[in-house]
DNA sequence: CAATCATATTGACAATCATCTATATCCGCG
DNA sequence: CGCGGATATAGATGATTGTCAATATGATTG
């Protein structure tokens, strides 16, 4: 189960146009940050800066290939979010409201 | 469905930590601003800073009952974040990845 | 080893954010 | 009407964000 601060990183990362593309472009495959800049008309530095949000906050997974790096998504951790989402919308016993 | 720039909106409104909590306190029941501040260490302007936040993306649902101010989820505004959280981390045939 | 390609890091900058204090608005009540 | 309680708005401020150009790093290849 996610902790609030960590989902608020979760939601962090895909506050933005761009990254919630990127990851919708991973969700069919495994792609290098090359086949990624070329969908998006933004720098390398800034296409790289991306990434790093998404990969550091555990959303994407990043893995060395030579000179490239090849990112897909870490699907689990999706899962887990949308179940925290569930989970804080849902009436339940032990809510922070009955404290 | 939810466009990009709709989602973003949503995805940003979460992506603080009082919120969360503010939204997790109204899953149980419908709450007023006072309540609400109660439960946080902030100033009430902050508070209506932070819900003006949550329901101007239509998270939560504000209803006038004579000074006060009553806030409800969104449940359904809900439930389509999370089926678009489950699209965009879904391989698809009309994926952006293939265009 | 030198050149090149892929990616990451740095530093700068304008824009947005979360917070506060002070003040305004809006409502119910005497 | 005038006061007090509940909430909203305005203005200020320090922190964070997204972007770029320039540069660094790291791997491949001639």
């Amino acid at each position: 189960m996610l902790a609030y601060c960590d989902s608020v990183l979760l939601f962090k990362a895909l506050s933005d146009e761009t990254r919630l593309r990127i990851v919708d472009m991973l969700s069919c495959q495994e792609l290098c940050a090359c086949s990624i800049l070329e969908a998006f008309e933004i720098s390398q530095p800034t296409l790289s800066y991306h990434m790093k949000i998404l990969t550091e906050c555990g959303l994407v997974q990043a893995r060395k290939d030579g000179s490239w790096t090849r990112y897909t998504l870490n699907q689990e951790l999706f899962a887990s979010l949308r179940q925290f989402l569930a989970l804080i919308t849902t009436d339940k016993d032990d809510c922070i409201c009955k404290e």
